[in-house]
RNA sequence: GGGCUCGUGGUCUAGUGGUUAUGACGGGUGUCUCACACACACCAGGUCGCCGGUUCGAAUCCGGCCGAGCCCA
């Protein structure tokens, strides 16, 4: 037999045992097969190396880990695949703050310095991402763990890259790009953050250069980048402008140079803004850019600011030469002022890009990129989604998925860092030779010259990310896992990623295997602070998993994650608060196996069928097999349809609020023996059917906790983590329907205990008078009587004949079957009326409410005859129940 | 500027046309009642943002307004 439980949970004496004993099972090893069937597969988003997991990362992970060992118990060959991302340019980032912090000059850091630094890091952040994950329980086969720069994978992504190139797909051309003057490396649209900034608009003279002498005549120009002045190349004013458009084909002088621009017209310039003039600077600004191409007769290049963002260039005086683009902002200004220039400054609020990376503002910039046209790549994971292949959930996440796609723009996956997947493609300078290729090649194949010469560009992390759900499990080679585990069941993420990953893996899969990597995906919300901000690794307001765990154990802290606040939308999530409600439910859950497992029978076999209840059987023993029967299915339909804090909410009201608070309460007499052993045994019998099953329900919520009480149980095989997941028996609802009264009762008598304020230990006898069939039914079963008494804290309970009169001093209640009467102890008990007054007006409100319907022909005409009679019969039932709570309100007067 | 989402007791939240609007936290009162004070019992607290419409009937559907947030320009 069992040892008996200790009195409270202690996570630490059971939780690294069990995951030990689990892995060394290897339960969560996936079955090598080679075919493809019923099979049940996850993929892990694979963590950033830049740091350490998240909350968010948690909350994922226990969203993820409860659909796997759902689908597990449900004996599906399942696997849970594991990884971490190499996160190219943000670990560099990563690294670089680390290494400066610690007063490490990187500056003259090269390519082999970089991935040195890097690669330790790696190694380190590696090792502690690999211990939260397995600290919190995840059933992950790390059988499989990929890194995206192991050999395979990266096998994977050259391939890609290759087939992409070969298919005209990845082109290499100048463009304005997104670019870092920290990181001096290009982004993509997604790496970019607009961020409200108060900045200043600065109102600039040009003076006209062809005026008349002696008039003083100048176009005003609104600018926020006075330092970029010497990439002008034209002003530009609205052509419908009547205030600027006498100035078309005039020139005017570019302050601080001796140079002059002309003045030409374009629908682009907004009017309203600034005084509606505007500089035109093409190296600089997209929007200039895209001026000065419709305007064959300017340049479209005057590049002013170099990669790291100084001022530089043929362009540029002498004395500004070399300023950051800071300091040359504040000294042209000031030059500018001098000249009698500025005409005034005002403050401006405006949206600047910047670097997700590293965090200064983006600078548009034109240079030579490798792109990826992904337009063509939109229409198929639209349709995917639109007819239904793709699913997502929250399904309101598809309008946002498809606006997305509709206005996709080539992406730019060419960074200039170190660590990443080298771009392969060669080039031979002796014949001009260029390709992509697999494999790295000696020689050039056109000419055969040996000094071949590889771009020094690395991909976009991205780029290596959107294969994810297929490069893990081999692709392109067709292995047995390929057969067996693609696609994805079911993709769990964030919905900060749907564009930079969901949208892309969709693409990537159509594109490479024709196919959808996976049919659903599910959107987690966003966890963020008490101060409403998102918690994230570069505010450092995420704690580390571990620190919870540690606290409070990592069932109570996964719990915590999914109930009460909803998964699906995340919102402020207190770290403290929510698992501590984890950890208080378990601790019920805890208490209540402890109680059971006192009180079985030595010689109880392990549960089996459900144990039949019919007429005669204990209402409670009916009741809550039928509640049993119902939470089963719930939690299946939950988990199938992908509500996952709805199914941990029906899990906690169920064990707590059914099991313990009722059947439990209800059945502790017979549990103890008190009432013979056929009783106890009895009870027993539905005790652990309905525990055991709703332990093995709730497991993939709290694994630890219910593979630890499953073991002082009597259960049949070696783990829970894969034991069968419970299917639902009959519901009775003869039972709960009588059991919703006898609660109305008890309920009934304790609200009035309270009302006239018993002492806790006093035990009045109580009287009542059914008033109904259901009434009569339930006051006829005896046997339930003794329960009832000890729910309800009552010395007796008598049931009154239709013209019996209650005793007289009595407090009384009017519940939906019965009259119910709490015995007056002594002589100065206090009163009821209180109680009874608010019955009687709930009662009189919504009995008015019922009547006003009825009152109303057009409803009787209209509504269907179910609900025109169903209000007649609440009419009648709550009159009824409106006089009996009058009149004993009259008898209390008296 | 465009798109999306959300306004339900002090806070968070369930509830997508038909009983008396769900639960958690917080608050109050009482209890260490032989599993659990990480608990138990009871109580208080809501004009379901506002206005209009559709309907026999609206927290729920439609329109407008106000407010909050997110995403993309």
């Amino acid at each position: 037999m069992v040892e008996l439980l200790p009195p409270r949970l202690d996570p630490k004496t059971y939780e690294s045992r069990w995951q030990e004993a689990w892995e060394k099972a290897r339960l969560f090893q996936a079955p090598l097969r080679d075919a493809p069937g019923d099979h049940f597969t996850v993929v892990l988003p694979p963590p950033n190396l830049t740091g350490i997991l998240t909350l968010g990362h948690s909350l994922g992970g226990t969203c993820m880990d409860v659909l796997v060992r759902y689908h597990r118990m449900l004996g599906q060959p399942t696997l849970w695949l594991p990884g971490v991302d190499h996160a190219g340019l943000a670990t560099q980032m990563a690294v670089r703050r680390h290494l400066e912090s610690q007063g490490v000059s990187v500056a003259g850091y090269g390519p082999e310095d970089w991935n040195r630094a890097v690669e330790g890091w790696r190694v380190e952040k590696e090792h502690h991402i690999r211990r939260q994950l397995v600290a919190h329980g995840f059933s992950l086969d790390y059988s499989r763990y990929v890194y995206t720069r192991d050999p395979g994978y990266s096998r994977s992504v050259r391939h890609a890259f290759v087939q992409l190139y070969r298919e005209g797909r990845i082109y290499r051309a100048e463009r304005m790009v997104n670019w870092d003057p920290v990181a001096r490396t290009a982004l993509s649209d997604l790496e970019v953050v607009p961020t409200d900034v108060r900045g200043t608009l600065y109102y600039l003279r040009y003076p006209a250069a062809d005026g008349t002498p002696g008039r003083e005549e100048a176009l005003v120009v609104a600018t926020t980048r006075p330092e970029t002045l010497f990439g002008d190349v034209a002003v530009a004013v609205h052509p419908q402008d009547e205030r600027h458009r006498s100035w078309a084909g005039r020139s005017v002088h570019l302050p601080l140079t001796d140079r002059v621009l002309p003045v030409i017209l374009d629908e682009a310039v907004d009017p309203t803004f600034g005084n509606g003039a505007l500089k035109v600077t093409p190296s600089h600004d997209p929007a200039d850019l895209a001026i000065a191409q419709r305007h064959p007769e300017l340049p479209s290049r005057r590049d002013v600011l170099d990669e790291r963002a100084r001022l530089t260039g043929p362009f540029v005086p002498p004395s500004y030469q070399g300023l950051s683009r800071e300091e040359a902002r504040i000294r042209t200004v000031e030059a500018l002022r001098a000249g009698g220039f500025l005409v005034r400054e005002e403050p401006h609020d405006h949206r600047v890009g910047f670097s997700d990376r590293s965090e200064v503002p983006v600078e548009p910039r034109v240079s030579l990129q490798w792109f990826v046209d992904v337009r063509p790549m939109a229409g198929p994971a639209l349709a995917a989604e639109e007819q239904g292949a793709l699913t997502l959930v929250p399904e309101r996440w598809g309008k946002t998925y498809r606006h997305f796609l509709s206005h996709l723009e080539p992406w730019c996956i060419s960074r200039q860092v170190a660590w990443g997947h080298p771009i392969p493609v060669f080039t031979c300078p002796s014949c001009g030779w260029v390709d992509a290729c697999e494999e790295d090649p000696s020689i050039c194949p056109r000419c055969g010259g040996r000094s071949l010469v590889r771009d020094p560009d690395v991909l976009d992390t991205w780029f290596s990310s959107w294969l994810w759900p297929f490069a893990t499990l081999g692709w392109p080679q067709e292995t047995p896992d390929r057969k067996a585990y693609f696609p994805v069941s079911v993709l769990v993420t964030g919905s900060d990623i749907l564009f930079f990953w969901v949208a892309r893996m969709v693409m990537g899969a159509q594109t490479f295997l024709g196919e959808l990597p996976f049919p659903r995906v599910y959107l987690t919300g966003i966890l963020r602070d008490p101060e409403g901000r998102k918690l994230s690794k570069h505010l450092g307001n995420s704690p580390d998993p571990l620190e919870l765990i540690e606290r409070w154990g990592a069932d109570a802290f996964r719990f915590g994650l999914t109930f009460p606040l909803p998964v699906e939308e995340g919102g402020t999530w207190d770290p403290l608060k929510a698992s501590e409600g984890g950890r208080n439910f378990l601790t019920k859950v805890w208490n209540l196996v402890r109680l059971l497992q006192g009180s079985l029978p030595a010689d109880l076999p392990p549960p089996g069928r459900p144990p039949m209840r019919g007429e005669g059987s204990p209402l409670l023993d009916r009741w809550v097999l039928s509640r049993y029967s119902a939470t089963v299915r719930e939690v299946r339909e939950g988990l199938e349809g992908l509500r996952i804090t709805a199914t941990a909410a029906s899990l906690h009201h169920f064990l707590w609020h059914e099991v313990a608070d009722w059947w439990l309460e209800g059945a502790k007499a017979r549990l103890s023996g008190k009432e013979g052993e056929a009783a106890r045994r009895q009870a027993a019998e539905v005790g652990l059917h309905v525990v055991e099953g709703s332990l093995r329900l709730l497991h993939p919520f709290a694994p630890h906790m219910t593979e630890e009480l499953w073991h002082a149980l009597p259960h049949q095989g070696d783990f829970l983590a894969v034991a069968a997941y419970p299917t639902p028996g009959p519901s009775d609802p003869e039972a709960e329907e009588l059991v919703n009264e006898l609660r109305a009762w008890v309920e009934g008598f304790r609200t009035l205990r309270g009302e006239v304020h018993l002492p806790a230990g006093s035990r009045p006898p109580a009287y009542l008078r059914p008033r109904t069939a259901v009434g009569r039914s339930l006051a006829g079963r005896t046997e339930e009587h003794p329960g009832i008494v000890r729910l309800a804290r009552i010395a007796s309970l008598e049931v009154l004949s239709e013209k019996a009169a209650p005793p007289v001093d009595a407090f009384s209640l009017v519940t939906p079957e019965a009259e119910i009467y709490l015995g007056r102890p002594g002589p100065s008990g206090g009163s009821s009326e209180e109680a009874l007054r608010k019955e009687r007006d709930r009662v009189r409100e919504w009995l008015s409410q019922a009547e006003a319907r009825i009152a109303d022909p057009t409803f009787r005409g209209r509504a269907p005859p179910a609900v025109v009679a169903e209000t007649e019969g609440k009419v009648r039932e709550l009159s009824e129940r409106l006089r009996l709570l009058q009149s004993h309100l009259g008898d209390e007067r008296d």
